[in-house]
DNA sequence: GTAGGGTTAG
């Protein structure tokens, strides 16, 4: 661009319109619209000369707010040019990406011919400002006309139908991408995997992807996305291997999709190689070049939480130039996840005094942590306290963490009472946290009432048999445990053992309780006899 | 010899 600008400026003594017009395209193409503008008024001011249907396209992308983009539009008028399908396109664009709808109606109304480029301004416009109806309307409105989508129209289309209309409809446009033979575009293709991916055909995403011939950042990272999205944490570390050993680099949307899949998992050592990948590379960085991407940090500090490293977690919150309130609740809730109730209450704290307000997902964090920390009076205060005092009407997630809380602790009748005469609808979930508590303290009368709220609710359960026949096993009523043994059968529902990993070196073992499948099993059993001998030498009593 | 649309995450 410099060569270009100093060309321009020296060797060309009598400009004309075509000079400046590659001038002002060339600094738009450079992000320095600033500079555009400066050579658009030079042209008109200095020079005089007019600017044509060339120029105002490239002006009118390089707007920064809607006052410069009304201002280009008055001067249309005075060089005739607002009915140019070029200009109209560019305008539409314009005024929709800063919200006017209005504005960007009449300019398309206004246009005496609408080609494709000019429908699918519209579309991709009201589909970045998030009005997805409209989105659906207008392609349905140039269907009728008879325009023939293009390739653009698809990536703009897609995205939606797979959010709003489901599946039929998002075949329906595969197979005229087929016939039209857009599925050779790298871009109509990664749209048609976001679609499958977004109506839960997982494999038809999959399908689409290991078929195309060139894969691009978006390919990886929208296949990556669905499989987050299902939460099928392994599949999103898979392919996210697969696109480091292919050479494409992970950018911020991968390493933001990815780093959730660690935390799930616990892969803290995978975790942390990201974190590393993203501090060597600059990626978490603002475009200000200062602080860093807020959701960069929050999933950084989530990975952390979440794998245990709690501290680590700490040390990226305390640098964090700007905290949303996702990141006070990450701290929380981790707190809370560890059991550290004081310090949950601490952050509580100083996240007022920050000025910061706790929201829903703050109080699950810490009613769930005065759950695990054992902190009742605490539990109840907040319970009352999130509406009355914060103004946040407590959810089934909030009183789950306080049944759970009573149920730990043992105040089932309590428990029962807070469940059968809450303000929300009951579910599953809260019925099996009391379950799981009538088992712990082994009281099978209100297990019963627990186990057939659930049975009603949701049949096909297989934790919740497990619970209930733990009740009954514990009491010697074999009868009734192989009652419900027989049921389970019935509903052909089939209990996963339970499985715990770790991770060494640069394998993950899994194993199950009583497992003797590990070569070396003997000398793993053997370290184990020895560690619970020690413990019953310190009066450790499990 | 110059110009106007697109896809992924939180």
């Amino acid at each position: 661009m410099g060569y270009a600008l100093s060309v321009f400026n020296t060797c060309i003594h009598d400009h004309n319109v075509f000079n400046y017009n590659v001038i002002i395209a060339g600094l738009i193409d450079h992000k320095l619209a600033t500079q555009a503008f400066q050579y658009f008024l030079e042209m008109r001011l200095i020079e005089f000369i007019m600017p044509d249907h060339f120029t105002f396209p490239c002006v009118i992308k390089a707007c920064l707010d809607v006052v410069e983009v009304k201002k280009i539009h008055g001067l249309l008028f005075k060089f005739g040019l607002e009915l140019d399908l070029y200009v109209g396109s560019a305008l539409v664009n314009c005024y929709l990406k800063f919200g006017f709808v209005e504005d960007a109606e009449e300019v398309f109304d206004g246009m005496s011919v609408r080609d494709v480029v000019l429908w699918n301004a519209m579309i991709n416009g009201f589909s970045q400002i998030g009005q997805f109806d409209k989105v659906l309307e207008v392609f349905g409105r140039m269907k009728d006309q008879g325009v023939v989508p293009s390739r653009f129209t698809i990536t703009g289309i897609l995205p939606v139908v797979g959010m709003k209309e489901g599946i039929d409809n998002g075949r329906a446009l595969h197979g005229f991408v087929l016939k039209m033979g857009y599925d050779s575009c790298v871009a109509v293709s990664n749209s048609l995997i976001d679609l499958y991916g977004k109506c839960k055909c997982v494999d038809d995403a999959i399908g689409i992807f290991e078929t195309m011939h060139e894969k691009d950042i978006f390919s990886w990272n929208s296949v990556i996305c669905v499989h987050e999205q299902r939460g099928d944490h392994y599949g999103t570390l898979k392919f996210f291997r697969r696109m480091v050993f292919a050479g494409m680099q992970p950018d911020l949307v991968t390493v933001t999709t990815t780093l959730p899949a660690c935390a799930h998992l616990a892969a803290l050592r995978i975790g942390s190689k990201i974190h590393g990948y993203i501090i060597t590379t600059g990626l978490g960085k603002c475009k200000d070049g200062k602080g860093h991407d807020l959701h960069i940090d929050n999933a950084i500090m989530y990975m952390y939480a979440k794998c245990g490293s709690l501290g680590v977690a700490r040390l990226v919150f305390d640098k964090m130039s700007y905290k949303d309130t996702a990141s006070w609740n990450i701290m929380i809730t981790g707190y809370g996840m560890q059991g550290l109730g004081n310090e949950v209450l601490n952050t509580l704290s100083s996240m007022c005094e920050a000025q910061m307000k706790p929201n829903d997902a703050t109080f699950v964090g810490i009613l769930s942590a005065c759950s695990h920390g054992g902190l009742l009076t605490q539990g109840r205060m907040f319970l009352d306290q999130m509406h009355q005092i914060y103004g946040i009407v407590p959810t089934i997630e909030h009183y789950s963490c306080v049944i759970d809380m009573l149920g730990r602790a043992g105040q089932l009748e309590e428990a029962y009472k807070i469940l059968t005469t809450m303000p929300v609808e009951d579910n599953p979930v809260i019925w099996r946290a009391f379950l799981a508590a009538c088992r712990l303290h082994g009281n099978a009368d209100l297990a019963e009432v627990a186990a057939n709220m659930i049975f009603k609710l949701e049949p096909l359960h297989c934790g919740s048999y497990v619970l209930i026949s733990n009740v009954y096993g514990a009491e010697g009523r074999y009868e009734d445990v192989s009652e419900i043994r027989h049921t389970m059968r019935e509903h052909n529902v089939k209990k996963i053992p339970g499985c715990s990993w770790i991770e060494l070196k640069n394998g993950v073992h899994v194993f199950v309780t009583g497992d003797r499948t590990h070569a070396e099993d003997y000398h793993i059993y053997a370290a184990l006899h020895h560690l619970t001998s020690r413990l019953r030498d310190y009066k450790y009593i499990a």
